[in-house]
DNA sequence: GTCGGTATTATTGTCGACAGTTTTTAATGC
DNA sequence: GCATTAAAAACTGTCGACAATAATACCGAC
């Protein structure tokens, strides 16, 4: 038997709650997961574990791993932590830095807005939206940060790729929507101005969510009315 | 065989992290963890997943647990994102609440205050501090923040302790390094005076960090030197 | 002594089985 | 029909065993 089921049916499971192949609310399978990816239990178990403890799925003790709820609640207060790690990160990484590290960050951060004005494929697109928010927090030199925030990306990367979606499809004109916030960012950092980045960042997050609230909408749908599934 | 030993496997591992039972990026066994409980591997497996998760052990495949690192850094990590979360928490605290609410929450918190002047004991007084803390923070109607709250609380609580009992125990006046702090967050939310709050307990909080600091010294040496352990 | 390689031991990863619960189904009486 | 109870099925929780891998001890050559 190969040696590590486990991780790899963890992250099979996690990209399939990612995805809500699961109906939230539903109970999970065991068997039926360990069938599916062709293992025993308990591999499935260790990385149903996992996946509660990242706030994936719920556990009740006799009956076993649910799906998280999915309501707009659970979805605004994944955004509200957000802001709460991400201006952190940006107070951090501004004021922890060195001119010179500073000036590599706004470097960094530059070719991933490049890139992102390079693609309209939404999934490359949420894919570098994502990276330059980790540049940021991988900046303020904090684990802790880091760890919590890419689990909220992963919890949350559903609802952004659906809200970009709809915004690239033509609701609102890409430029002025979407473009000049991140460049502000990138110029606070710059120019070492911690509260306005700060600041910056935070609106820049809280209108995502606004808009992400919208998503919920339409997620709702694609989840329920989507196709057959269990 | 009763029916819940994960359960209860689970929270004794994780009290005997919180005491730093286990030597800092030590391996753990399992097997003679599950001799020590009178379980099997599976339930003291389980356990550890799930305490991986929450940042209390890494995992390396074919290798096992491992003891999370016991450095500075750590700790100064911790106290940041303390940080994060909990000035957003203060600020989401007063934002959402009606008068009412608000009001509630000062009573709560001054009741605190009260039973924090009532006793010298440390383990209560770390107690209540915590209360404290996690009050401001339901107020912000969030599970998600509460969440990672109560796993930043437990992971720090060592070092609390530590911190608490030196200072108890005369280093400085109680009263005038202790106890104000707590009154001005109290009222500032009071007062709905969103700004001022979350400064407030932002420094709470970064002064805390510094002597926790120094605290680490202290639990380096208990924890290295304080009798024999394997 | 120490270096390299081999045998031994310890430890992890996975499995299938079974006991204990919960949920579902069926049956009975009203 | 509908509620109540009993039996059956489905599912979870735990275990002991064994295979796969890593760590350690041993041993001979130099």
């Amino acid at each position: 038997m190969s040696q590590d089921q486990a991780g790899r049916v963890y992250a099979q499971i996690r990209e399939m709650a990612e995805k809500f192949a699961f109906r939230p609310e539903s109970q999970v399978n065991e068997v039926a997961l360990a069938k599916k990816f062709g293992t025993s239990r308990t591999p499935v178990r260790e990385a149903l574990n996992r996946l509660v403890a990242e706030g994936y799925f719920t556990f009740q003790a006799r009956k076993g791993f649910f799906v998280k709820p999915f309501n707009p609640r659970e979805i605004l207060s994944l955004y509200e932590t957000r802001v709460a790690i991400e201006t952190e990160a940006t107070r951090l990484a501004i004021s922890k830095s060195t001119d010179d590290e500073r000036a590599a960050l706004a470097n960094g951060l530059q070719s991933v807005l490049r890139a992102l004005e390079q693609t309209d494929d939404p999934e490359v697109r949420v894919d570098l939206d994502e990276q330059f928010h980790m540049l940021i927090c991988k900046a303020a030199d904090n684990p802790e940060l880091e760890r919590i925030l890419s689990n909220l990306n992963s919890r949350v990367r559903f609802f952004r790729r659906i809200d970009l979606k709809h915004r690239l499809s033509g609701a609102t004109t890409k430029g002025a929507e979407f473009g000049p916030r991140h460049d502000i960012i990138v110029k606070c950092i710059k120019e070492s101005d911690q509260n306005k980045a700060v600041q910056a960042m935070r609106h820049h997050i809280e209108r995502r969510r606004e808009e992400a609230t919208d998503a919920v909408a339409r997620a709702f749908t694609a989840i329920y009315f989507d196709g057959d599934r269990r």
